[in-house]
RNA sequence: GCCCGAGUGGCGGAAUGGCAGACGCGGAGGUCUCAAAAACCUUUAUCCUCUGGAUGUGUGGGUUCAACUCCCACCUCGGGCACCA
C-alpha cells in the first residue's frame, strides 16, 4: 500500500458524502415525538434522541480564518461524535450577512454591498466544504435573504404588538465615522465597537426593544445555565447590574426657600445613611436645572459646569481620576427623614441615565460625595461608623447631630452602627441592612419612600441610519401616527440598487419611502432606518429548525422539538452582545406564544483565540496564517487534529508550524499502523517497505504484547469517550497516540505470531475514535484498509469493558511518611492485607522493625506507611 | 474600587486530594544509508559529593497519612464592570 496522501482521499470522500447526503439531519417527524428521555430530550419514533449542535455563524468578510476553523472543527467533532452515539443530530450553518463592513467594502470597490457579501459567502461556503464539516447544507440561513429578513420584520411587529418596541427620544451613542447610532452594548471603552471612533452623546428619537422589561428574568435565569462558563454569566450579571435600595422623595423648596408640593425622587442603595445627607445633586443635563437658575445669580456658574460636562467625551468621563465639578443652584430640598433643608447642586459625576438623574449626597458614606464636600466646603457628618472606628465610643448613643465633620481621609462605605440618626441610632447600617430596611419602612408610611430595584441595563437601541440592514417595517402617517406595515405587505424589500458609493441610504429613495398609510390611505412616509444586525443574529438558531417555512418564522412544534440548542460554540467576544440579545429574543418570543422554553442555549463553550507569537492574527498586522495554505501542504485532517490537539478549546492557542508537523507525522503513523495491523505493508515513494519486524520476539513476548494491547484498547476507548464528553479534545488525541504507541510495539511482531482478531479490533477502534476529528483518512481506512461496509461516520461509537483495562499485575508506589521509597508489584486482585504486607516488606530496609502507626492503601495506586 | 479567570520543564500542555511533568514539539545519542531525507530505537525537570540523594507546580502559611488540586493571606498576568449613587 502507498503512503498517506490527503490530496487524493479528501476530495474523493467529500464527493461521496455529498452524494449520499450523509450530513443531512433526518427531519424529525415532529408530529410523532413519542417520549422524552431522562435528560428531557425529545425522541422521534425511530427512538433517536435529538441533539442540536450550533456554532456561531460567520460574518462573510473575506474567506474563513483560523478562528473559524477552530470554532467549526469543535462543533463538527461534537456533531459527528453524537451521531455515532445514536443521536439525531442537527448541525446547521448560515451567514450573518447584513452590516457595515459590506457598505464600506462596496464603497472601496465601487460595487454594491450585496455583490461583495454574496461573493464572500460563496467563497466561505467552498472553504467550509473543503474543511469537511458535516453541515446540513439544506438548512442554510442567510440573514440578508428576503425569505429570512421577512420573518425578522414579522417578529418586530409581534414584539411591537406586545409592547416591547418603543420609539422614544433619549440620549444615545452616535458614531460619527459610521454615521449611525449604537446600542450601549456596542460602545467599548467609549468607542464604537467596530471602528473604535469615540462615540458622541446625542439626544435623538430612535427605536428600542424593551429588554429592560426582562432584566430581572435575564439575571435570575443565569442560575439555570449550569452548562455556561462562570465568566460569561458573571459578565452578563455585571452588565445587567442589579442594585437593591430605595426611592426616596425629597420635597422641593421654591425660590424663597419655602416647601412646595413638588418632590424630586432619588435612588439610593444606602437609605440607612439618609441622616448624613447634607446636599443634593442633579445631573448637569437634568431637565429641572434650567428652570431653577435662569435669571438668577447662580445661572452663570451652573452654565459653566453644564458646558464643562457636555464637552467631556464619554472616553474622558470614563477614564482615570476625575476632578469633580459642581455648582449650587440656589434651591433647596427637604430631607424627609429629619426635615433638614439641604442645598441642590449640580455635578458632572451624576449620570442622567442611571437611577433618576438625582442623588442624595452622603459625604461620610460615599467617596465621590466626600471629595465633592471637601472641595466645596460642605458638612460631612458621620452616620454609619465601624465599631473599630475611633468615633464609635464617642457617638454610639448620640441621636442628634453633634459632630458635623470627620477627620477621616476618605468616606466609610462599609457596614457599621448607625449614629447621629435619631431613633435609628444604634441599629446595624450597611447595604441591605436592618437599618436600611427600617428607614424605608418609616418613609413608606408617609409615602416618601419605598424599596426598589435599579438596573444598569438600558433598553436596546435597534435602529440604524444605514442601508445594508433589515428595513424597519413602520410607516409614519400624519393622521394615524406611527403604524406597523401590515403582515400581508411583508417583507419590506430592501432595494438592491441603492448606490452606497454616492452616500445613498433608504432616506435618499422616495420610491422606497413614499407610501400610503395602511390605515387611512393618506400619503405617508415609510421608516428608512434599518435594524441593528444583532436583531438578525438573535433568532437565526430558531430558523434552522424550520428554514423553509413560508408562513411563519418557524413552526412551534419544530422549534420546540429541537430547541434549546444542546451545545453552542463560539467566541468570548459575544459574551454580552449576542448572547444577551438572543436570551431576550427567546423570552420575548415565548411570551408572544411562539415557543415554550426559557433559554436558547443549554450548554455554551467559549473557544479561545488562535494567535501567532502571542498576538491576535489580523490583516493589518500582516501575521495571518491562512487555513488554505496549511491545507495545501498538510491536508484538512492534519489541520483539524492539530487545532484540537494544541490547547484545550477554551484557551487561546499559539500557532506553531513544528507542532503541526508532529500531527502530520501522527496521521501518517495512523495510516501505516492500521494497514500494518491488517497485515498489509505500506511502502514509501521509492517502494521501500516501512514495516520493521523484530525477529527476536518469541511467542511469550508476542502474548505479553497482545495482552498489553488489549488492555490499552479498552482503557483508551474509555478515556477518549470521557474526554470528548468534557470537550478535552487535546487529551483525547493524546490517548489515541498512546494506543498508537502500543500498536507500534505490537506490529513489530511478525505477522504469523499475531492475534488477528485483536489486531482487527484495535485497527477498527483507532479509526472509529479518530473519525470525528479526522473524518477523511478514517473513512478511507474504514473502507479500504479494513474493508468495511458503509460510512465510518454512521457506525456506532466503540464500546469497552473497564474490567479489561486493568492489568493482572499492578505496580504500586510505596511511600513512607508520604515519600516514595519503593515499588511493589502485586496482583490487581490482591486483598488489602496482602498489599499491606508486601508494601511493609519492600520498605523494611528503611524502617527496620519500627511499627507502622498507620497504613493507607489506595487500591491499584499506592501505599503510604506512617511511622 | 468591585467581580471573574489563570500562573506547572526549553515550548504547547497532562494529572476525581493518591507515583507531578501523560501526549506532542524541540534537543541529544543511535540504527538504516555512499550520503541525506523519511522511518525506527534510546534519552531528555533541576541540582548534588551521581549504582545514590536532595529539590521542585507564582510566594508565604494552614488542613491532611498524602496538596498542582482544599482553606487563608499575598504577588503577577489576562478579562468584565465602573464617577452606577
Amino acid at each position: 500500500m502507498q503512503q498517506y496522501d490527503p490530496f487524493k482521499i479528501e476530495p474523493k470522500w467529500q464527493e461521496v458524502w455529498r452524494d449520499l447526503h450523509i450530513d443531512s439531519v433526518t427531519e424529525p417527524d415532529v408530529g410523532s415525538v413519542v417520549e422524552t428521555d431522562s435528560s428531557g430530550s425529545a425522541k422521534t419514533t425511530n427512538n433517536k434522541p435529538f441533539y442540536y449542535t450550533l456554532e456561531m455563524f460567520p460574518y462573510p468578510s473575506g474567506d474563513v480564518h483560523m478562528g473559524h476553523v477552530r470554532n467549526y472543527t469543535i462543533g463538527d467533532v461534537v456533531s459527528r461524535y453524537k451521531r455515532m452515539q445514536g443521536y439525531n443530530v442537527l448541525h446547521p450553518i448560515g451567514w450573518d450577512s447584513f452590516g457595515m463592513p459590506a457598505e464600506n467594502a462596496a464603497i472601496k470597490q465601487n460595487s454594491t454591498p450585496a455583490t461583495w457579501t454574496y461573493a464572500n459567502i460563496d467563497k466561505q461556503r467552498e472553504s467550509l466544504k473543503r474543511l469537511g464539516f458535516s453541515y446540513d447544507w439544506n438548512r442554510t440561513v442567510i440573514t440578508s435573504d428576503a425569505n429570512y429578513y421577512h420573518w425578522g420584520q414579522w417578529i418586530f411587529i409581534k414584539l411591537w404588538q406586545r409592547g416591547l418596541v418603543e420609539r422614544k427620544s433619549s440620549p444615545v451613542n452616535w458614531c460619527p465615522t459610521c454615521q449611525t447610532v449604537l446600542a450601549n452594548e456596542q460602545v467599548i471603552d467609549g468607542g464604537c465597537w467596530r471602528c473604535h471612533t469615540a462615540v458622541e452623546r446625542k439626544e435623538l428619537e430612535q427605536w428600542f426593544f424593551k429588554i429592560t422589561e426582562y432584566a430581572q428574568e435575564l439575571l435570575d435565569d443565569l442560575d439555570k445555565l449550569d452548562g455556561w462558563p462562570e465568566r460569561v454569566k458573571q459578565m452578563q450579571a455585571n452588565w445587567i447590574g442589579r442594585s437593591t435600595g430605595a426611592e426616596i422623595a425629597f420635597t422641593l423648596c421654591d425660590d424663597n426657600g419655602e416647601p412646595t408640593n413638588e418632590t424630586i425622587t432619588v435612588f439610593t442603595t444606602r437609605p440607612d445613611t439618609l441622616f448624613g445627607c447634607t446636599f443634593f445633586l442633579l445631573a448637569p443635563e437634568h431637565p429641572l436645572v434650567e428652570g431653577f437658575v435662569s435669571g438668577t445669580e447662580y445661572a452663570a456658574e451652573v452654565d459653566r459646569v453644564v458646558k464643562l460636562a457636555s464637552s467631556a467625551s464619554a472616553v474622558e468621563r470614563s477614564k482615570g481620576e476625575r476632578e469633580k465639578n459642581g455648582a449650587f443652584t440656589g434651591r433647596y430640598v427637604i430631607n424627609p427623614i429629619n426635615g433638614d433643608k439641604v442645598p441642590i447642586w449640580i455635578s458632572d459625576y451624576v449620570m442622567m441615565d442611571y437611577g433618576t438623574g438625582a442623588v442624595m449626597a452622603v459625604p461620610s458614606g460615599d467617596q465621590r460625595d466626600f471629595e465633592f464636600a471637601r472641595k466645596y466646603g460642605l458638612a460631612i457628618p458621620p452616620v454609619v461608623v465601624s465599631k473599630d472606628d475611633a468615633l464609635f465610643e464617642e457617638l454610639k448613643n448620640v441621636q442628634e447631630r453633634k459632630l458635623n465633620d470627620v477627620t477621616w481621609a476618605e468616606a466609610y462605605d462599609g457596614s457599621g452602627i448607625m449614629v447621629q440618626s435619631g431613633e435609628f441610632t444604634g441599629m446595624q447600617g450597611g447595604k441591605d441592612s436592618p437599618g436600611a430596611q427600617a428607614v424605608i419602612d418609616k418613609l413608606s408610611t408617609s409615602k416618601q419612600g419605598q424599596a426598589t430595584v435599579n438596573f444598569r441595563l438600558r433598553d436596546w437601541l435597534i435602529s440604524r441610519q444605514r442601508y445594508w440592514g433589515n428595513p424597519i417595517p413602520a410607516i409614519y402617517c400624519k393622521h394615524c401616527g406611527i403604524v406597523p406595515v401590515p403582515e400581508s405587505d411583508l417583507p419590506v424589500v430592501l432595494p438592491m440598487d441603492v448606490d452606497v458609493t454616492k452616500g445613498e441610504t433608504l432616506a435618499s429613495r422616495p420610491d422606497f419611502y413614499e407610501v400610503k398609510c395602511p390605515v387611512c390611505g393618506a400619503d405617508a412616509r415609510r421608516e428608512t432606518d434599518t435594524m441593528d444586525t444583532f436583531t438578525c443574529s438573535s433568532w437565526y438558531y430558531l430558523r434552522y429548525t424550520d428554514p423553509h417555512n413560508k408562513s411563519l418564522p418557524f413552526a412551534p412544534e419544530k422549534v420546540n422539538a429541537w430547541m434549546p440548542v444542546d451545545q453552542y460554540i463560539g467566541g468570548i467576544e459575544h459574551a454580552i452582545l449576542h448572547l444577551l440579545y438572543s436570551r431576550f429574543f427567546t423570552k420575548a418570543l415565548r411570551d408572544v406564544g411562539l415557543l415554550n422554553f426559557d433559554e436558547p442555549f443549554t450548554n455554551l463553550l467559549t473557544q479561545g483565540m488562535v494567535k501567532l507569537h502571542g498576538e491576535v492574527m489580523s490583516k493589518s498586522k500582516g501575521n495571518v496564517i491562512a487555513p488554505e495554505d496549511i491545507i495545501k501542504s498538510y491536508g484538512v485532517d492534519a489541520l483539524r487534529v492539530y487545532i484540537l490537539f494544541m490547547a484545550p478549546p477554551d484557551k487561546d492557542l499559539d500557532w506553531s508550524q513544528e507542532g503541526l508537523e508532529g500531527i502530520f507525522r501522527f496521521i501518517n503513523r495512523i495510516w501505516r499502523s492500521v494497514y500494518d495491523l491488517t497485515g498489509e505493508t505500506v511502502v514509501d515513494g521509492e517502494g521501500t517497505q516501512l514495516s520493521v519486524y523484530d525477529l527476536k520476539i518469541d511467542n511469550a513476548e508476542a502474548k505479553k504484547r497482545g495482552e498489553e494491547l488489549n488492555r490499552e484498547y479498552h482503557r483508551v476507548i474509555g478515556k477518549v469517550t470521557a474526554d470528548i464528553d468534557r470537550f478535552n479534545f487535546n487529551t483525547s488525541i493524546s490517548a489515541i497516540m498512546e494506543l498508537l504507541n502500543t500498536v507500534s510495539a505490537y506490529i513489530k511482531i511478525p505477522v504469523s505470531m499475531r492475534d488477528d482478531q485483536l489486531a482487527e479490533r484495535v485497527a477498527q477502534a483507532l479509526v472509529l475514535l479518530l473519525a470525528p476529528m479526522a473524518p477523511h483518512i478514517c473513512e478511507e481506512l474504514w473502507s479500504e484498509a479494513l474493508g468495511m461496509e458503509g460510512s465510518v461516520h454512521l457506525q456506532n461509537w466503540p464500546e469497552f469493558d473497564p474490567a479489561q483495562a486493568i492489568a493482572g499485575q499492578v505496580e504500586l508506589a510505596v511511600q513512607v511518611n508520604g515519600k516514595i521509597k519503593a515499588r511493589v508489584t502485586v496482583s490487581s486482585e490482591a486483598s488489602e492485607a496482602e498489599v499491606q504486607s508486601a508494601a511493609l516488606e519492600s520498605v523494611h530496609e528503611f524502617i527496620g522493625d519500627t511499627q507502622a502507626k498507620k497504613v493507607v492503601v489506595v487500591p491499584k495506586k499506592l501505599v503510604n506507611i506512617v511511622v
